[in-house]
DNA sequence: ATTTAATCTATTAATTTAGTAGATTATTGA
DNA sequence: TCAATAATCTACTAAATTAATAGATTAAAT
């Protein structure tokens, strides 16, 4: 399940992105919140971790707020939903951001649970990292 | 995140498939919870609810245990996952066995998050529901 | 300076996950 | 019929994660 945290953090974004092709400036945090219905406390979290990891852009003071960090067509679904959830693999030992062996795992490569875990992490990462936002906005559908 | 619930259970019955192909008898939750290093209480409660949706049969008493509820080819690691984790869908406007309307959502037709979601859940569950016990042990990759 | 708006620090409430303890019931073999 | 075995039932509890909230601080613009 995508928490609300990143489903919080998608809606926003896809909003901004909707402003960026209209070309207007930054908007403000309270703007954004109320649009989507979104505690402002808690979007301020989130809005926060994308902004450090590159993906937002924001300004202070009068006529401040987040925008994009870059162009709509350079952020993938798949970028916005690993900061705010972490890695999309189901287990750790297929991530290929995160990798760590499973704790309970003995001999990997022969583990049945991986096999097919690995091919569910794959073809969603092929779907959520294929997807950008100028992607979701023109409705266009890669898989 | 795959929960260690759906992960011991997994566990548990790739074992119970691998004893059903030797042609063994039940085998006592002690056995599993030791082979498989899951704390056996909590196993308990997985194999229950695994056996209360017909997926493991029971047998109490000396001599008794769990087994599998039908032949390994009809058990779909897609189905284990059902009951021990819920739906396969990140959101829940997209789940076929459990559909709700999301909170959030004002319209479901033009909801990009829900357009994506919608690919991830469909490809996952075509990934779990198209692997069956029968196939994780054979190592066969369907997809 | 005043207003606007992001940022930082700290806490809290609610929910879910992971697990435990102990009594009860069913089955079998001696 | 009794002792052993093993699932089942009832009832908690602890830990972790998720979803927030409150209030003070810093930066920018007019």
């Amino acid at each position: 399940m995508l928490s609300k945290k990143a489903k919080y953090g998608l809606q926003a974004i896809i909003f901004l992105a909707k402003e960026d092709r209209k070309k207007k400036g930054p908007i403000p945090i309270a703007e954004l919140a109320k649009h989507d219905k979104i505690p402002k406390k808690f979007l301020e979290i989130i809005l926060l971790e994308l902004r450090k990891q590159g993906i937002l852009h924001s300004k202070m003071g009068v006529n401040g707020g987040y925008s994009l960090g870059r162009p709509a067509d350079l952020i993938s679904i798949g970028q916005v939903v690993r900061v705010l959830d972490g890695p999309l693999a189901a287990v750790s030992c297929v991530s290929k951001t995160a990798y760590r062996k499973c704790d309970e795992c003995k001999n990997e490569k022969s583990c049945e649970i991986r096999k097919i875990m690995k091919q569910v992490r794959d073809s969603t990462a092929r779907i959520l990292d294929g997807t950008t936002l100028a992607d979701a906005l023109k409705g266009k559908v890669n898989f």
